[in-house]
DNA sequence: GCAAGGTC
């Protein structure tokens, strides 16, 4: 009989699969670990025949990198020298039972069976395990698995077709834990030995002022954000309205071209609308419209929506998530899949909200009939379903922050199980003046799934007057108002979280860290939006000019973010980000020092994104992106170093400074 | 005293 060990990325698809495949199960723990098991069954199949198996799982990279011994030491060498020192890669200093695990399970098996995730850190996290393995029993045969979710067919399937590792991924991760360390590690030392003696001391613990390729850019966006607000200059604004009652109701028609920023221009076609003295109506519409229900779940739409209505941080909502996950509450929270496979059945997940005084009532209406199958996004990563609830658990049970996260993800989850809200749209459009004026009215005829999500608004409008095509009327007003554009406000938790995902600045798991880090290192403060001026947050670049927020009146333009105000259960609780004057001096000086494409841009994480595409594809290897990116950086490397004055002035100017470097 | 990526 065949020995067969498989291995899975986490407990989680460990426990899954073994289940699958097993059905009676023998659940063995291990020593030193409490959250891995072995579990033993036998299986039939159809390559192997029947096997004795053994399934067991790691928890992530269980390698770790780091320089030989002789450059860890901070001033045992230049920093330059990190971009060609050594590096050793050992098994993680917490990983060492996991990988001991391993190792005695692959002495009595003779076939390796992958069963990490099917993407690229899954296939480098396999061929971590295969190198450990085949150290102890050179003679194993390796094989993968292929799946993209775990329901039962699907896990059965894959185990029937085993497929090879994927070097290349592979290769791609390789390259890309290459780079981070040595760039990381050298541009932190250079920048940190360089201008730590300029920050004035707080306390025992000098400060560390690290460099990354993640952190950076994040840095870089609340700093572009911040000047952006910072430099704006209002711009006046002109525009006309037309007021008219009619049937008893006041409406105000806006003017189709907006507004204009040439007064004189404005009073010409103003006064040409008072000499015309009545208004036709050209257009009168009633068509119907919807508001669409909500994609399925992802970890960054959690957390921009986590961040905007929950009054939690980013890295607090993902912490939560992962807690409410590891209770078998909600579905594994980290996922990029917006799409639910067509064979799962959520009519049993929805089934199980029914008891819920809140939205119990809205499972069973979804359950009598209600039930709709729930849009596909366009992502898809192959490996975990989007975030759902999986059992019921009563408020009770959970903590504050606890209760929220799952709130949402059942309020989300049926949501997105109902049908989008109907309404009516009403246009009507008039002629005054040879000038168009419009006013739109909405009218919501059913809400559905509005009922069950309260963090999405849609709402009627005031009821129109009926017009008729052809219809003429003077109207009772008709004005010049004037207003000015207003400065964009101060970048929030969700819009940063928004850039990087559009920036690929970090994964779903990781851009709540790099957020945190950067709060960490004293780069930027988080406030509540709209904050007082920052009291107590030492070191804050304040807005110049001393007039507050300086957000104008009546003009539109404005308004951006605005839309993140309405706060389920209370005040918004949104974040926004302020760079301190350390994380502006970096940034300024990074951006002045001259360099083709400057650290604080995304550009080059972008790049190397690119690259490691490039290598999976078999279009580039991973010496070749490696060598070609550290003569990049190198070059930087040495600029910066020489124009260090640069960062140095920079450092001056905002954060004055104790000693002069 | 460095990074970013997995995961517990």
């Amino acid at each position: 009989m065949a020995r067969i060990l498989c291995v899975a990325e986490k407990p989680s698809i460990a426990k899954a699969v073994a289940n699958h495949l097993g059905g009676q199960v023998r659940a063995e723990n291990v020593r030193g670990i409490q959250w891995v098991k072995n579990y033993k069954f036998d299986y039939n199949f159809q390559r192997w025949g029947q096997s004795s198996v053994t399934f067991t799982c790691v928890a992530g990279h269980i390698q770790a990198q780091d320089f030989q011994e002789r450059y860890r030491k901070w001033h045992s060498c230049q920093p330059s020298e990190l971009f060609e020192a050594p590096i050793v890669t050992q098994i993680a200093e917490d990983k060492k039972a996991v990988a001991s695990n391993i190792e005695a399970q692959a002495r009595h098996n003779n076939i390796l069976f992958i069963w990490t995730d099917c993407d690229r850190e899954g296939e480098h996290i396999g061929i971590e395990i295969r190198d450990i393995a085949l150290k102890v029993n050179p003679n194993m045969q390796v094989w993968r698995a292929r799946f993209s979710n775990i329901e039962r067919a699907h896990i059965i399937q894959a185990a029937r077709i085993p497929i090879q590792l994927d070097e290349a991924q592979a290769n791609a991760v390789a390259a890309r834990i290459e780079l981070d360390l040595r760039l990381g590690a050298a541009f932190t030392r250079m920048q940190t030995l360089s201008l730590q003696q300029m920050l004035p001391q707080q306390g025992e613990q000098k400060k560390l002022i690290s460099y990354g390729s993640c952190q950076f850019p994040t840095l870089g966006f609340v700093v572009d954000r911040y000047l952006r607000a910072r430099n704006f200059v209002p711009e006046p604004f002109w525009y006309i309205r037309v007021g008219h009652e009619k049937d008893g109701i006041k409406i105000k028609f806006s003017w189709r071209r907006g507004h204009l920023f040439d007064r004189m221009a404005v009073i010409i076609i103003y006064e040409r609308c008072l000499l015309s003295k009545h208004a036709k109506v050209t257009k009168t519409q009633k068509k119907p419209t919807k508001k669409w229900k909500p994609l399925p779940l992802t970890t960054v739409e959690l957390q921009k929506m986590g961040s905007r209505f929950l009054r939690m941080t980013s890295q607090d909502v993902m912490k939560v998530a992962e807690d409410l996950y590891t209770k078998g509450w909600i579905s594994y929270p980290r996922t990029e899949t917006d799409q639910f496979d067509k064979d799962m059945d959520l009519r049993r997940i929805i089934q199980r909200q029914e008891q819920d005084n809140r939205w119990g009532a809205f499972a069973t209406g979804l359950m009598n009939g209600g039930f709709n199958q729930p849009r596909n996004g366009r992502n898809n990563d192959k490996a975990h379903p989007p975030i759902h609830p999986v059992n019921y658990v009563a408020p009770t049970q959970l903590n504050e922050n606890e209760k929220r996260v799952y709130e949402f993800v059942v309020r989300r989850f049926l949501a997105c199980c109902s049908e989008d809200a109907v309404g009516e749209a009403t246009d009507i459009e008039i002629d005054y003046g040879g000038e168009i004026f419009q006013v739109h009215g909405l009218g919501v005829i059913e809400r559905n799934y509005l009922d069950v999500y309260p963090y999405d608004k849609w709402e009627s409008s005031q009821n129109l007057p009926r017009y008729t095509v052809g219809e003429t009327f003077e109207p009772e007003e008709a004005t010049m108002p004037h207003g000015q554009t207003t400065a964009p406000g101060y970048l929030t938790e969700p819009e940063l979280i928004a850039l990087m995902d559009a920036n690929g600045i970090g994964t779903d798991a990781t851009m709540a860290e790099h957020i945190a880090k950067i709060k960490k290192r004293e780069y930027v403060i988080a406030r509540p939006k709209g904050g007082s001026g920052g009291a107590g947050h030492q070191g804050a670049v304040e807005r110049g000019g001393g007039r507050g927020r300086g957000r104008g009146r009546g003009g539109r333009g404005g308004g951006g973010g605005a839309a993140a105000q309405n706060g389920v259960g209370g005040t918004s609780g949104v974040q926004e980000f302020i760079p301190t004057t350390l994380g502006v001096a970096l940034i300024e000086g990074y951006d002045n020092v001259g360099l083709e494409t400057s650290l604080s841009k995304p550009f080059l994480r972008k790049e190397m994104e690119v690259q490691m595409k490039a290598i999976c594809e078999g279009r580039s290897t991973r010496n070749d992106v490696v060598q070609q990116n550290l003569e990049q950086y190198r070059a930087a490397f040495l600029r910066t170093q020489q124009q260090m004055h640069v960062l140095k002035d920079a450092m001056r100017k905002y954060v004055g400074g104790a000693n002069q470097g």
